[in-house]
DNA sequence: CTCTCTGCAAAGAATTTGCAAACAC
DNA sequence: GTGTTTGCAAATTCTTTGCAGAGAG
């Protein structure tokens, strides 16, 4: 039940419990579920699907078209998540991955936000709007610090 | 100088001094560059650019690509802007129409924000991250009221 | 064995680009 | 006239879909 406490630092953070998940739904574990998996809990942060399917040295791919699909399944099955960074591709995460992150328009750079501050902003749109704003699928844009100078 | 207190409403808020803008780059007035800015200062809010392009019984039409060119074209006059609906075309309208919104994810409703709830969310992510966020190129995501209940 | 998945190839949607003819000035 | 713009067609990028064969359970 316990954990070592000196176990790799972000290494592979639920791949077992997605794997668990994925078998709970009754789906197959086919080498390219693997691939997709093994690319998103590896701890590399997000990816494209290109680089999902692109695979690594150490890392296997597969093709592009199975990638699109298995994100859909494993999104379903609340394995893995996406998000939308500015007009580039969609970029993929593990479901563990709860950060919600600004992005700059210009350079793309992205910091995390402490989600109290965002509890705060969620607040304050609500009592605006009426709208519950959301972060993690359409993050929040703008400029960072760098780009911002000018 | 004056304006008549009860000009039409929300007519054509400054095609005059869009057409000037336009002129004053030294760019031409061709008939798709009016279709256009029609299309954009008619007063019918935000348009994809193929339903600039299709044009209506009123309003002139003009080959997509056109669009598209002078779309560019106009926004770096500062004349028109555009900004990035969930994951649909995007949407063009005119640089005077400054509104920043909340679209929600699920069925597309769009709310505009008082500036000065913006200014104060702007204010909380600078303070927490650095960045300072804008709201008119990706609006802010989430749920409108009604699809939040369910 | 059976039914889910895969790889490949082609289709789609949104946007961009090349080029010769058309038009604004 | 002449240089900017247009329309048409083809190319790009990201994602989805159809299908016959491969593989998981």
């Amino acid at each position: 039940m316990t954990v070592p406490a000196h176990a790799p630092r972000v290494a592979a953070p639920d791949l077992a419990a997605a794997l668990a998940a994925v078998r709970a739904r009754g789906l197959r574990l086919s080498s390219a579920r693997r691939a997709v998996l093994q690319a998103l809990f590896g701890g590399g942060g997000p990816r494209t699907a290109e680089e999902i399917a692109r695979g690594a040295a150490s890392r296997p791919g597969c093709d592009l078209a199975s990638v699109y699909r298995n994100l859909e399944v494993l999104e379903a099955a609340g394995v893995v998540r996406h998000l939308h960074v500015g007009h580039g591709a969609g970029l993929y995460l593990s479901a563990t991955d709860a950060t919600e992150l600004v992005v700059c328009e210009r350079c793309g750079a992205r910091a995390d936000i402490d989600p109290r501050v965002t509890a705060d902003v969620r607040a304050a749109v609500r009592a605006a709007t009426g709208f519950v704003a959301r972060f993690d699928h359409f993050p929040l844009a703008g400029l960072c610090p760098r780009c911002a100078d000018r």
